[in-house]
RNA sequence: UAAAUAAUCCAGAUGAUCGCCACCCUUCGCAUGCUUUGCAUGCUACGGGUGGAGGAAAGUCCGAACACCAUUGGUCCAGCUUAGCUGGAUGGGUAAUUGGUAACGCCAACUGGCUCUAGAGUGAUCCAGAGUCAAGACAAGUGCAACAGAAAAUACUCCUUCCGCCCUAGGCGGAUAAGGGUGAAAUUGUCAGAUAAUUAGCUGACACGUUAGCUUGGUGACAAGCUAAACGAGGUAAACUCUACUCGGUGAAAGGUUAAAUAGGUCAAGCUUAGCUUGACGGGUAAACCGCUUGAGCUCAUGAGCAAUCAUGGGUCUAGAUAGAUGAUCAUCACUUCUCGCGUAAGCGAGGAUGACAGAAUUCGGCUUAUAAGAUUGUUUAGACU
RNA sequence: UGCCGGAUCGUCUAAUGGUAGGACUCUGGUUUUUGGUACCAGCUAUCUAGGUUCGAGUCCUAGUCCGGCAG
């Protein structure tokens, strides 16, 4: 799990999506927007029509998490990212969808 | 013994590392206050400690707590002797009985119907066990019943049967409801009499059933028995309806406290005096905090009760997040299963899988649905032995 | 979080508890030199599982999926 100061509360994200610059894959894309801080935040949203059981949408948010905790020293400071997941999803391998992180991320270039 | 199925129990354990949330503690720092060099409170950071999802947390199908709003009692309208009555119109829910509960459409026990199995009996039937039932009323009224059939309900006559006439292929009239046939469903049965005639509730007797009354047993549903110059009444209320009981609305995004901002308001001061500025009060939006986890709680013992459950006493505190924490990896043990190798076999070794359903969102009581492996119990089937 | 509504041929849409109908589409045929049009014939459906009933698309219960509303 993210540590508290790296996570978005509920109007950042409202705001991120609202003005952000969007990026796509086929099952993924990120809002991002920068935010005049030290730090950058990130959220992960899944949606109940990805998948209607929580177990599944709780699973890929900690994978994505996971992901960004470990490749957390090489980010640039200053950004909100949100993370928004399409259906189909749950279908990929977890090689491809952290390959998909990294290349939204270095095509912002947040890395 | 094996398999299937139903119900109940359980929902891997221990340790290490890296992370997240809540609370507590130590230290450092910062801010504020004070009796001023220390103390208190708050915040941040490092470190340490403790705790951290379920039997269904799910579906949201019922019920309750709690909060606010409305309010003479389900709702609406009207009236008046106006704080309680009357009248009219119009809904929702439940349904044998008794008990339990905060309450329920839930639970328990019992009664009755139906189904299955076993036993007894020539048989009707009786009895035992298991399962199941939205199980008030069609004997208040209204409606409905395709096709088939003569007829689907204040009855009726297709074939057959009986009588009379024409006259003998058959037709006409009358009688009957025992038999046939149709259908999911067809007017209780036996005997005798009456009749021109027969196997006609048309009449009588008996049996069966219903209803009503009485007696006994039971808290009661009900059961057993008796009586009737009462009756023979078809089905359907998960059809309208009737009867009995019951029911305000909105939901924690309820609501409460503090409170930036904006509009309009009151007061005071100052300045130019149509007014403007500042401050205070008031106002109440964003936001923060509370609500928020000690509760119809969990657990043990004793007692009451057939049971559900209740009473008394002891012990105990056990998640509280806010786009949403409770996770990941590794090792060992336990467990089941799969693959490979060795072995006649028992088994041994190596490797993989942790196995399912599934994630708190104000809180409880139920119901429903989903659930791998293992354990226990019941039922069915198959096999083996006696 | 709370609350509503719906599901019928490939598509759209009917059906009072009593043989699931129509239009478009599709397939085959006739007409035409060919195609279109027209005509004839055919294929194809009640979301799933239980229950009530003699008999459910319809009534009741549970589930699945879809859509909508509040804020």
């Amino acid at each position: 799990m993210l540590p508290k100061n790296r996570r978005l509360t509920n109007e950042e994200i409202e705001t991120v999506i609202r003005k952000g610059v969007t990026n796509h894959t086929p099952f993924l894309y990120i809002k991002s927007l920068l935010n005049n801080s030290e730090n950058t935040s990130f959220t992960v949203v899944i949606s109940s029509k990805v998948n209607k059981k929580a177990v599944v949408r709780n699973k890929i948010k900690r994978q994505i998490r996971a992901f960004l905790i470990r490749k957390k020293g090489q980010f640039k400071n200053g950004y909100n990212i949100v993370f928004i997941t399409k259906p189909g999803v749950t279908n990929i391998k977890l090689e491809d969808l952290q390959s998909a992180i990294l290349y939204l991320l270095s095509k912002n270039k947040i890395i």
